[in-house]
DNA sequence: ATTCTTTATCGTAATATTGCAATATAATTT
DNA sequence: AAATTATATTGCAATATTACGATAAAGAAT
């Protein structure tokens, strides 16, 4: 026991669960903050402005690449990192379906 | 070491990440869609909809409602669990605001 | 009152995550 | 080529999460 059980949920349910996973640590919406601000991206600005070691914020790199939240290029001896608008985007219209579904179906229960 | 420095966080991040956390799960993900597709909400029901155990299934449903995504009220000797619409908004207002963000400003570098 | 039903909690094992020091890698500069 | 700079990886300790059997609690039905 102990391991998530992923393979009984839809590939549906798993995608929007690792996406939100990967999202569900404050110095990973930190960095996605911070690289929306600057619009451009090299992950040293990154370990200056995060209150972390640089081992730690690499790795919360590597959990924001491998969710596909963010997307990594080799710029000289540095690494260009960015967001990845698809997958933001995948977020968006998730979230936006189920605000809508919400406001249209007001709920028939916990009336409060 | 190991614990997440939430306190080294701004409380904005904090709950943005708190809430993707709490639906960083594929099981909480679908109690989130089966409580919005069935548009009412008994417990009992979401065990049997769940490929998990009952003990296993209360512990997401509180994380859920502890992440103030799902409010619970007794009724009877059963319990009406059904969505927060607020933290659903709070999270499709702030995908929104991303997504917006990086479609007007395009970014500067990771062209590809 | 006893039994049934529904949900929560406890205890515990398995696994995953977080964080960092130390070290490795790889391009850049000197 | 050595030193520097930027990033990744390894190894490990601390902590958190996931899952479930057993049990508790509390209202409902008999």
């Amino acid at each position: 026991m102990g391991a998530t059980k992923t393979e009984h949920f839809s590939p549906k349910v798993n995608a929007i669960a690792s996406l939100a996973k990967a999202i569900g640590h404050p110095a990973r919406v930190a960095i996605i903050e911070y690289l929306l601000k600057v619009n451009t991206c090299i992950c040293n600005d990154i370990v200056n402005e995060l209150p972390l070691s640089q081992p730690t914020v690499s790795q919360h790199l590597k959990a924001l690449k491998e969710a596909g939240l963010i997307q990594g290029e080799v710029e000289g001896n540095s690494i260009c990192y960015c967001i990845n608008p698809k997958a933001i985007e995948k977020l968006n219209n998730y979230f936006g379906k189920l605000s809508a579904k919400i406001s249209t179906e007001h709920l028939n229960c916990c009336t409060k």
